[in-house]
DNA sequence: CAGATGTACTACTACAGTCGTAGTAGATTA
DNA sequence: TAATCTACTACGACTGTAGTAGTACATCTG
């Protein structure tokens, strides 16, 4: 499993990745990360409330409540304008780290 | 230029990959990052140093001084067995976790 | 029918890594 | 002689994540 320290900084982006398909809540939301990287990450509570909060201060997301009666009272978030483009920053940002990052990241010794 | 928070957890990396080549110290190393990343990173100094007594706590890297009398007054830094061990953890890691971010960057709408 | 499990959160505290700012001090270059 | 380069150390602040706990309702299982 992946420690979340590394992933620091890209839980917010996996978060509106998610939400351009389209608008979801918390549960849903860490299930399909959990399930798009095949178990590999898994998102804890904490950290996705949190990022729901910082992402709705920031203007990236809004809530909303469903309409539908019947179901369930929760939380939704659907992405807006600022957001998507936070996104397509956050995109060109993750090509670049990675590039510095593979740099430094080979095998140098084989002993 | 990166947001430091994004290479965040891999700084340790970096040092160590460049400790790997040879002994070194502070100033170098940050040279040789800013020189590999030409440019795109900079390591800052108080990161630099905290991750080096962070490393040397762990064990993961040795300091010693210079032999030379006439050479400037200062701390070097070597890799020890645990710091390779630890290094090719990180490269492991790196590769599944650049693979789980890749998943959730890319585009998806494009309006 | 009860109890376990799943869903959907909220609250609070703590911590690690990084940042910003500042300061020291000797060596080299203009 | 001043500016720049080198080589650090100290301190306080901030952010994102973790850990723990608790609430409450729904659904499934024996």
């Amino acid at each position: 499993m992946i420690s979340s320290d590394v992933i620091r900084g890209y839980n917010d982006t996996m978060i509106l990745f998610l939400l351009l398909e389209e608008p979801s809540y918390g549960y849903e939301i860490s299930r399909k990360i959990r399930e798009i990287s095949e178990g590999r990450y898994v998102i804890k509570e904490t950290t996705l409330y949190s990022a729901f909060s910082r992402l709705e201060k920031n203007g990236y997301i809004e809530s909303f409540y469903s309409d539908e009666t019947t179901e369930k009272k929760r939380t939704y978030y659907r992405i807006t304008r600022e957001g998507l483009e936070y996104y397509r920053e956050k995109c060109e940002e993750w090509y670049l780290t990675r590039s510095v990052i593979d740099l430094f990241v080979r095998d140098r010794k084989e002993d």
